[in-house]
RNA sequence: CGGGGUGUGGCGCAGCCUGGUAGCGCGCUUGCUUUGGGAGCAAGAUGUCGGGAGUUCGAAUCUCUCCACCCCGACCA
């Protein structure tokens, strides 16, 4: 491709509203247009990276076995009636009313509908199992879009629905789409991890999720580099501490401590270590009050808060409710003297504790020598709930946990047969038995992983493609294309060769200033870059530079098309 | 939805406090020069100052209101 002939739009600064880096990136590169909050229009060069990871998607969903289809966008409201997601869904499915005023929806996914199609068109066993996937437009309306493509409200996904006879053929089929994201995710040249997941709304038993490590990503996962141990930090258990608590040693005291409403500050106070002091966090559940104690230097998972008895959903106790119960405002809250009706749930870390800081439910004060068992009772529930942080020990028992920071890219999940039974989508087994699909679903974030990639590959000038999802393999950046005959000549020989040998290769033939080529050719991060100019004519040389490498390779003009056929052929 | 912020040419911003009829950089157009790291000179084009209402002789500027977008919290590919 000439860029005479193409269409690049980049420019030298970004809109102000763009912070994450991809998403900056993107926009100056000219890969996306915003049309509306969370909806993007993708430009040439950003199609051709949507393109490529498209095509590596369905190259390996083919070769896994499953079957492309395609779905409407817009569902009838009745499918989702029946499964039950009309009423559970919220504001994040955008429902709709056609002229007949018939209600439907923008599909957020396809469950519904993939079903339907199952119980309508699969009668027998003989035709299980059987695995449909699509690559398609989704929309949810999401609370806040952000960071341009990598949270849309309108996206693309690929999304593919398995059926099976049974739960031990389900788990063959989760197992071959693990293989295959992790296939797809390697040849599209990302640093990834799969990892165990929570099953979320959408239900089901086994589920993982694959992440582009980022340090923008907005999940954390733990992982144990002695073992295979990777979860999302949502599920990851924290162990209960291996010591048991010890005796009582110190006597109550009360300490003033005005001002000092946080852990670390209060700690800073007292000089004593963030671990032994206690925060309290009061939350509600159909008017029931609760205290979750946790120790100062460790995080509330409300995912796994949310798990326990008594507390789905809570919420946090405003200031007023937190008055009224422990007549004390937030900041100095603890657990000694609540009142009967006020549940203490201790993390199990806060459960082995003795001799330690709280708040003393009087506004300036804390207490410290605090024991359960002699001056608080024992905690009504010892449970798991907080983040498991670095240097925990691995719930697997091997060695210690690492936190990175991930964007999630894909989804795998036993879905078992949660919709099957809701929509009553059956087949008769080999005795001639009704029975409902198992089933299985699996997802993979399109769009989302060209901003996973930048976030990944990127330095101070513009994108670092991978190979593999590249807009383009290898740039020509002739300097005085317009003005020099030699420099045109081995321009346009290299590109037509180039070309010949099937390289996505793009001759910058703009009549620009080589500041200008080179930083754009840097700013639109094509992998390899060749510059041919009158200066290294001169001597014979073209220079070769892979967009990672910090200095350029001189190559003799004479070998230049070969030098590159080899270098750019010889990996897929 | 709650909290905070911003809306001025295609992009990035100044001007607003203290009203007097809009400016800078980039980009764009034309010409000449220049050409191995985002050129120089000259000439130009582009603005309902987010919308509406109000105060005032006069509003980008003050007041009210609506809208849009962005940032921080509950979602998920």
């Amino acid at each position: 491709m000439r860029v005479s002939q193409f269409f690049l739009s980049t420019t030298k600064e970004a809109p102000a509203d763009a912070e994450i880096v991809s998403h900056r990136l993107m926009l100056r590169a000219g890969l996306i247009r915003r049309l509306a909050g969370g909806i993007y229009s993708w430009l040439p060069l950003g199609l051709r990276v949507v393109r490529k990871v498209e095509a590596i998607v369905r190259e390996e969903m083919n070769r896994a076995g499953a079957i492309e289809v395609f779905m409407p966008a817009i569902q009838p409201a009745e499918l989702w009636q029946e499964s039950g997601r009309w009423q559970q869904y919220g504001p994040e499915l955008l429902r709709l009313k056609d002229r007949h005023e018939r209600e439907f929806c923008v599909g957020p996914t396809h469950e519904e509908v993939i079903t339907d199609i199952a119980r309508r068109e699969i009668r027998s066993y003989r035709q299980l199992p059987v695995h449909f996937y699509q690559i398609q437009t989704k929309f949810r309306d999401e609370i806040r879009p952000r960071f341009g493509v990598m949270r849309g409200r309108e996206f693309t996904m690929k999304d593919g629905y398995s059926f099976h006879a049974g739960y031990d053929d389900l788990v063959r089929e989760y197992r071959n789409m693990h293989d295959t994201y992790t296939r797809i995710f390697t040849r599209m040249g990302l640093a990834f991890r799969a990892v165990a997941a929570d099953t979320g709304s959408i239900g089901g038993t086994g589920s993982h999720e694959f992440h582009v490590l980022a340090d923008s990503g907005e999940d954390a996962i733990a992982y144990c580099p002695q073992s295979d141990y990777a979860a999302n930090v949502e599920l990851a258990e924290a162990l209960p501490p291996a010591a048991p608590r010890g005796p009582a040693s110190e006597p109550m005291k009360k300490v003033p401590t005005p001002d000092k409403t946080r852990c670390e500050d209060v700690a800073a106070l007292l000089a004593l270590p963030l671990q032994r002091t206690v925060k309290a966090i009061a939350v509600v559940h159909d008017e029931a009050f609760h205290l979750l104690l946790l120790r100062g230097d460790h995080d509330l998972n409300e995912i796994k808060t949310q798990k326990l008895p008594g507390l789905d959903p809570f919420r946090f106790a405003t200031e007023a409710e937190i008055v009224r119960h422990l007549g004390c405002k937030p900041g100095y809250i603890g657990p000694v003297g609540v009142p009967p009706s006020v549940r203490v749930i201790a993390d199990r870390s806060v459960a082995a504790m003795s001799d330690f800081v709280c708040g003393a439910n009087d506004e300036g004060f804390h207490l410290t020598g605090v024991n359960f068992g002699r001056d608080v009772p024992e905690p009504a529930l010892v449970a798991d709930i907080r983040n498991v942080q670095r240097g925990d020990p691995s719930p697997d028992g091997n060695g210690t946990v690492e936190i990175v920071r991930g964007i999630e890219v894909g989804h795998i999940f036993q879905l078992r047969t949660k919709y099957s039974e809701a929509m009553k989508a059956t087949f008769l087994d080999d005795q001639g038995k009704e029975r409902v699909f198992e089933m299985g679903c699996y997802g993979i974030g399109v769009t989302r992983i060209v901003g996973a990639a930048i976030e990944q590959g990127h330095d101070d000038r513009g994108i670092v493609w991978p190979d593999p999802i590249a807009p383009f393999r290898v740039a020509i950046v002739p300097l005085g294309y317009r003005r020099s005959e030699a420099v045109r000549k081995h321009a346009d020989e290299l590109y037509a060769r180039l070309q010949a040998a099937g390289v996505e290769v793009l001759l910058d033939d703009r009549d620009e200033r080589p500041g200008v080529l080179l930083a754009d050719v840097e700013l639109i991060g094509i992998p390899h870059r060749v510059v041919i100019g009158d200066r290294g004519l001169k001597d014979g040389k073209i220079e070769y530079q892979r967009r990672s490498d910090t200095a350029p390779t001189s190559v003799p003009t004479a070998d230049a098309a070969a030098f590159l056929e080899q270098r750019l052929c010889a990996r897929s």
